[in-house]
RNA sequence: CGGGAUGUGGCGCAGGUUGGUAGCGCGUCCGCUUUGGGAGCGGAAGGUCGCAGGUUCAAAUCCUGUCAUCCCGACCA
């Protein structure tokens, strides 16, 4: 039994300064948890006995699914990251540090190396297989901005689950598994989720899907439309427009230079196009009609800075993180003066296709010159478009895709808007945000061929096994929970997770009231249910009944002034709903409600 | 990386322009009272004012540097 009297918490009657989401001010306000470091968290034992169930959720349905349990070290040797290129790739956020010999070790952000190695140690033969390997671990990310408490936090726990398989078909059947897992933890949970299609970003690998839990405060942004689309806006396809009649391709007149002074932008070139050089149709010129040709720089990972120049439909913004998904490993970064010095036919307001990718011919040996150059999947062949003329104050009028540019190739990068078709022609998209509490890749060979892990099938053949990769942000999915169900006045766990299923609370100074707590008390808890008791002598009923909402126990049993009358009063937390019942009528009440819950 | 803000007992903050004994609320401890909504009265403990230099008879306060933390942004060519 849990004892208000020596329990280890304070609850604090202020918000910490640093806490703006109720998730973080509430865990950290309730004494939960307490802040180390930034993105650093301590946990407390209210906090640790909510996380241990959370755990357990996740444990029962892994181990349903057959899946194995294991636990890595947290703290890990450099070298099979670097035969998998993960530790450049990883980059800054990879928590790096020596031993007292200057070997370099990692503090690991995901474990697939070790999973792999371990498996292809000890397995050598296709009749082991399938295989599905678990653990609930410390996860180590030096994030470049931790916040909101527990959901981004440079320290989380995580679940990481790796299926390894034969083939594809099989890869599929352990992908499904755990998909269809996922999806009984966060319902046990009480959490809803979109599972949308992902980008694998650090992972690699083919197919892949994010859990999002929708919340205003998620840092991912997701679309979905009425006919089931859902992709994270990283992974939105965009659905090209239908080519253009080739007849009247044919009949487009040729391109035309215009002076279009002072035009850096598109809005100045919009109003100058139609000042000065208006449609012949009558329609007056519009920045989709404009191809704006956007200037990034890709830094990849040994270090070498490349100009990639994107054309997109002047009404479009480039989307940083869309373009940072495909350019993976590559960094993105702005392009700087010295970037653009080494390419002086770029002529910054005044871009155009002539001058990028294959438009700009070769070299003298053959040798490719010009920066790559991509095109939205929005430009197809045969649309005409008003582009920079690459020299100062002037633009091309009526330039044809297909006729006269052509690009490396398509980047689909452009912002996706609210109101854009789905790719599957299942209705226009809605914008929503949430918290990414899963995730799950089939992941392929990648890790498998870096490491080598084969298996003989039945032909005595070597065979490169296939994996999945599964991950559970146990952390975060707790800092959801208490995100979803809280309110003015503190946390209102769900039963299956709470710290304790009744929160006993003695008020008054009578010694028979104390008596008469300890004794319901003891009578929950011998009905199997956990309880944890105000039982502190000279405390005010006030403060009491305040520490029992801010910490958020489902069910309160009040033993206080009625029980001369013969009565006890339950609450509901999350509700506020009270009733009066005779003392073991409440116990029994308390006993059957929290059994059907947690069934 | 860029911008903004902030570092003063366990927590939340004031003081700083005008340099001179470090303060308030909460929490903690002791005593008495109180006991169904963060209670009252009296007493007490607890702080090298982020750190390092400098100016000064004297620095939380002024100057220089530095470290740390929080928030916002990461882009329209």
């Amino acid at each position: 039994m849990l004892r208000m009297s020596s329990l280890f918490v304070r609850t604090l009657r202020e918000d910490p300064a640093d806490a703006e989401v109720a998730s973080h001010k509430w865990l950290v306000r309730a004494g939960y948890i307490r802040r180390a470091a930034p993105g650093i968290y301590t946990w407390l034992p209210l906090g640790l006995r909510v996380l241990a169930k959370v755990e357990a959720v996740v444990r029962e349905e892994m181990d349903a699914i057959g899946a194995q349990e294991v636990h890595f070290p947290a703290l890990l040797p450099r070298e099979p990251y670097e035969a998998t290129g993960r530790w450049t790739e990883y980059g800054p956020n990879l928590f790096r540090l020596q031993d007292r010999r200057g070997n370099d070790m990692l503090l690991a952000p995901t474990h697939e190396e070790m999973f792999t190695l371990l498996v292809g140690d000890t397995y050598s033969s296709y009749k082991e297989l399938p295989l599905t390997l678990y653990q609930i671990q410390t996860k180590y990310r030096d994030e470049a901005r931790p916040r909101a408490g527990l959901l981004r936090g440079r320290e989380f726990i995580m679940k990481d689950a790796y299926s390894f398989d034969l083939d594809d078909t099989g890869l599929e059947k352990s992908y499904m598994a755990q998909r269809g897992a996922y999806q009984r933890i966060f319902d046990r949970l009480g959490l809803e989720y979109v599972i949308v299609t992902a980008t694998s970003g650090a992972m690699g690998g083919s197919r892949s899907e994010e859990f999002l839990f929708p919340c205003d405060i998620g840092e991912d942004t997701f679309v979905r439309s009425p006919g089931g689309y859902a992709a994270n806006v990283e992974a939105v396809a965009t659905l090209p427009p239908p080519p253009p009649d080739p007849a009247a391709v044919a009949a487009l007149p040729p391109a035309v230079v215009h002076d279009t002074p002072n035009t850096p932008t598109i809005e100045t070139l919009v109003d100058v196009a139609n000042a000065e050089h208006p449609r012949d149709d009558g329609r007056a010129w519009t920045a989709a009609d404009t191809l704006k040709n956007v200037v990034v720089t890709y830094v990849h990972p040994g270090g070498e800075r490349e100009l990639v120049v994107i054309g997109m439909p002047g009404d479009r913004q480039l989307d940083l993180k869309r373009l940072e998904a495909v350019a993976f490993p590559a960094e993105v970064e702005q392009a700087t003066e010295d970037d653009l010095k080494a390419h002086p036919e770029l002529v910054p307001g005044y871009i155009g296709p002539e001058v990028l990718g294959p438009n700009a011919g070769q070299g003298e040996d053959g040798e490719r010159t010009s920066v790559r150059y991509y095109l939205d999947p929005r430009v197809v062949d045969g649309t005409a478009w008003v582009t920079g003329a690459n020299e100062p104050g002037r633009h091309v009028f009526g330039l044809v895709a297909g006729r006269d540019f052509t690009a490396d190739g398509v980047l689909d990068v452009a912002e996706v808007r609210e109101g854009d078709p789905a790719p599957d022609g299942s209705g226009p998209l809605e914008l929503a945000r949430g918290i990414e509490i899963g995730h799950i890749f089939a992941l392929g060979q990648k890790y498998a061929k870096a490491l080598d892990l084969k298996v003989l099938d039945a032909n005595g053949k070597a065979v490169t096994v296939t994996m999945g990769s599964y991950g559970v942000g146990v952390t975060r999915v707790l800092a959801c929970i208490a995100e979803k169900y809280s309110d003015d006045a503190g946390l209102a766990w769900p039963v299956q997770v709470a710290p304790a299923h009744v929160h006993v609370v003695a008020t008054g100074k009578d010694q028979a009231v104390f008596d008469e707590a300890e004794r319901l008390a003891a009578a929950l808890e011998d009905a199997g249910l956990e309880v944890l008791i105000d039982d502190r002598p000279k405390t005010s009923p006030g403060v009491k009944f305040a520490d029992s909402e801010i910490l958020g126990v489902p069910y309160v049993l009040v033993v206080g002034r009625g029980l001369a009358q013969g009565v006890v009063e339950v609450r509901t937390r999350a509700t506020g709903e009270r009733v009066e019942l005779a003392p073991d009528a409440a116990v029994a009440h308390l006993t059957e409600t929290v059994r059907s819950a947690l069934s």
